[in-house]
DNA sequence: TCATATTCTATTATCATAGTAGGCTATATA
DNA sequence: TATATAGCCTACTATGATAATAGAATATGA
């Protein structure tokens, strides 16, 4: 049931980017190699993962001198499900409940598989908080963190 | 996120066996034959994660003719976390929100930790489910479904 | 003693993961 | 316009996990 590197690494990018968003919620451009810097990611990793989310449409970038990185949306409008799909596939535990890349399983009727049935709950669980918590929500309860503890 | 081939047929195998208890719930012996057939997983991929279940305590076995495999406790008291966790490993997304393999991250601070935050939630919404989950819940739900639908 | 069944270890093919390398293209500025 | 900076793109590679397969050894009932 694990996220890879690869989803880790790409969501930590993107929540990095979302938090330095200032009062004025202007997009600052961040270049790749800052982001390396303070998240420890491994530079050339972090090019391909990125390069992936901006084909995918969540970022935008400049090129040359004084480029970078920005989201391509604010960040109430990118979610942690978008991210993790793109770069770790579906979040189904098996094929057979997926709804993005549904696949029928071997089992003879899918219908009255008890298998099925709980790992629906669990693909569902899984979407339930990861396509409804967007980057902003993070930021915030990271913000709000330090005074309820 | 996913569920690798070990675990799901070792759920299977297990839902399986609890399916076959009889009225009076005892517990048949049933061979790794059988179960390969009926529930069409590869005979010697079955041998290995049988022995790796019965090992851990959840299965027992008879040898011989007339031998085979059999719940070890009453499917009240096997749930499908402990058959993931023994077959695939911990059930957290990433290892530092990991209640039985945790290992620090490389982020900065865990307390404060966005992405830590979010994938403990995740880690407890799929153990919430798998960890109260037992055997005989998926043959009632089973049993139940039909006249649901 | 034979057929059946589990036990146990080794081996293997394939794929995914987690990178690394290097050349190419675009852009600001000196 | 030269240069440094920064993203774009493709290829390659090492490692380990996954998903088996193979075969011999051991136990047991008839």
């Amino acid at each position: 049931m694990r996220l890879s590197k690869r989803g880790e690494y790409g969501l930590r990018a993107m929540i990095s980017l979302a938090n330095m968003l200032d009062a004025n919620q202007q997009n600052p451009i961040i270049p790749i190699k800052e982001i390396s810097r303070t998240e420890n990611i491994p530079i050339k990793f972090l090019e391909q993962i990125l390069l992936t989310l901006k084909n995918a449409g969540l970022l935008q970038s400049k090129m040359g001198f004084g480029g970078g990185y920005y989201l391509a949306k604010p960040p109430t409008e990118i979610n942690l499900g978008q991210i993790v799909r793109i770069l770790d596939g579906p979040l189904a535990p098996i094929r057979c409940v997926s709804q993005m890349a549904y696949e029928p399983c071997a089992c003879p009727n899918e219908a009255t598989c008890g298998l099925r049935m709980v790992m629906r709950d669990v693909r569902n669980a899984i979407a339930n908080i990861l396509d409804n918590t967007t980057l902003a929500d993070v930021t915030e309860r990271v913000n709000r963190t330090p005074f309820e503890v």
